[in-house]
DNA sequence: GAAATTAACTAAAACGTTTAAGTCACTTTG
DNA sequence: CAAAGTGACTTAAACGTTTTAGTTAATTTC
């Protein structure tokens, strides 16, 4: 089953030089003859040998990995995994995907078993606003992706969140929406209080007063059916107000396919009873019936910085803080108000 | 910045004992007295200690790290790598996720990479019908998901995708159609084979001869846009046919996305003017108008065996192959003939 | 033409574990 | 009461690399 691999010593005996220059050859340190590199490389060919990444890492105190803890397996994290994936291949990176479901303790827990498994460095997206004890986050180097904490100054790629909420919010508005109906994640995220406050900026701007019974918190539990409910109850409840909204904007994915949910068992037309907008892009919203406007986070991209931003913060110490911008992609689901 | 970390070594000197006998109390072996193990377990928690995985590995010739090679980042995938998430929790393993891209090149490098970071093991989604040299898979055991290649036992956990395929399209023939479109994926993978087969079954199981086409590969090209793209060709490719289908059979999530798309855009309405059954159930496919009849796979469930099959290649050289059944879920968007 | 430099190597230590093989002071056994 | 066990340790080797400090012979320098 399992067969010994070849060693640098067995290189070494087959090309009748020593391990050191078997390992100069290795990392092209320019201190053999033409003549051994080219045993020495035939050698490994013959022998199919390739490095034991353990044995190198326990040297040199890093391996060629670096963690990603993501809260879920959601399409967004898996847009920004893609990212991630693309950029790590330009430094030789493999990435260890760990889920945190929306768990501190887990998310704690995770952090140290990748610093034990020596990675190079940690990509986040935190479950809170606080991280727990710092000593964890002296092993290892580490880029917050789409979520902020309070008070650490840590390299961080994000969308700009109150840019987009306030964008959405207003083109409702302009639409001569008053009641515009908010739903939000768990309060206990960045993101969540960034588009609560983008909602907010923009109502503001058109002096209309903010109604906290039209702001609804539907992610306060985790998992993907929960979630999902958690934008459906926010859809009831806010339609069993006395004055309900004319128009929703839910802040993420799954809550808006939740809302969505709802809004269809009101017997509720989009747009024509009921606008709304969504977050995060998905070719689904180009075909179903009506096609939603949405926000549109660039969660590739923040993949792909977030890792550029973790070779920085290693190779230089300089700490990273990136806000991309968020595109309001105008499509069929919000009309003007009747 | 990158603090070193405690060794054995500080544990022992800190607990006044050798580092064998503090390796001894972190593996539980029994072999110390109350009062060490205390005075240990203190030191440890003193130092803010935990293990080096890349010296255990070194030692042990494996780290507690499996390798998922995937051919793309869907959300198939995406739910088996929960499955496949959730099991490890129990294995105490980690997840190295690599995206192969449907590249056979690409999927022997990363097997590759893998196995020089002595993964304990290697689930992978081939991208052909045939594993490249056989050098490779000595050095990791490996476990086939989804798809399967020619002459090899491996362990294998996939779907039962004929009777899927078989049940979906005896569906659309009750419903009186006679000319059904079949979308499926690249040739070169088992699953389209084998959903080619079970149409095939249920057409001859009534007599209906197979016109080859009304079945349409919309999945010769890699990436998310491009097999979406393949969707949309096939069904364009049907409909220009003499006699069109009345109903289409798409055989992933992709494609069924771009089918739709297509049938959009031609302005046929599902199901009246078109029936159609997708593949891969999705939260959207719920919410959407109408909603989506499709088969659904028991992605999370294949993630987990597969973990599982791992688990026992390892501990006993058992091969395990699994078919699991698909489920056809009825919903709006297949209708009876007109 | 002796001293210094260079090219092409090698020997050995070190990284942090695990483990086989002791050691030593006490029991226990027959 | 000598032999054999046992409990609680320790010593040191080993895993496969990288790297520092040599070594040796050939070449350059003045």
């Amino acid at each position: 089953m399992k067969k010994k691999r070849p060693t640098l010593y067995d290189v070494a005996k087959e090309a009748n030089v020593s391990i050191a220059t078997v390992s100069n050859v290795l990392n092209n340190k320019d201190e053999a003859s033409a003549e051994t590199v080219k045993r020495v490389n035939e050698a490994i060919k013959y022998l199919g040998y390739s490095r034991n990444e353990s044995a190198r890492s326990l040297k040199s105190g890093e391996s060629k990995l670096i963690g990603l803890i993501v809260p879920d397996n959601n399409p967004f994290f898996t847009e920004i995994l893609d990212g991630i994936q693309e950029e790590c291949e330009y430094y030789d990176w493999q990435v260890v995907v760990a889920n945190s479901e929306e768990s501190e303790k887990k998310q704690n827990q995770l952090i140290g078993l990748l610093s034990a498994q020596q990675v190079s460095g940690i990509i986040l997206a935190p479950v809170s606003h606080t991280l727990g004890p710092l000593k964890m986050i002296e092993n290892a180097p580490m880029v917050l992706i789409d979520r902020e904490v309070e008070n650490m100054k840590l390299s961080v790629i994000k969308a700009d969140n109150i840019d987009g909420s306030f964008k959405a919010t207003k083109t409702l508005l302009k639409n001569g929406h008053k009641r515009i109906g908010l739903i939000l994640a768990s309060p206990g995220i960045s993101t969540t209080v960034e588009r609560r406050q983008g909602y907010i900026d923009a109502l503001n701007s058109q002096n209309i007063k903010v109604d906290d019974e039209l702001i609804q918190f539907g992610g306060n539990y985790t998992g993907t059916k929960a979630q999902m409910n958690g934008g459906y109850q926010a859809v009831m409840n806010m339609m069993k107000l006395p004055s309900p909204p004319t128009a929703i904007f839910a802040t993420n994915h799954l809550l808006m396919m939740g809302a969505v949910k709802a809004i269809k068992e009101l017997k509720l037309r989009i747009p024509t009873d009921m606008s709304f907008i969504g977050f995060d892009d998905h070719p689904w919203q180009e075909i179903s019936d009506p096609t939603f406007t949405i926000v549109a986070q660039p969660a590739f991209e923040m993949g792909r910085q977030a890792v550029h931003a973790l070779h920085k913060l290693k190779s230089s110490e300089e700490v990273i803080s990136t806000s991309l911008p968020l595109q309001l992609i105008i499509r069929e689901s919000c009309g003007t108000v009747k």
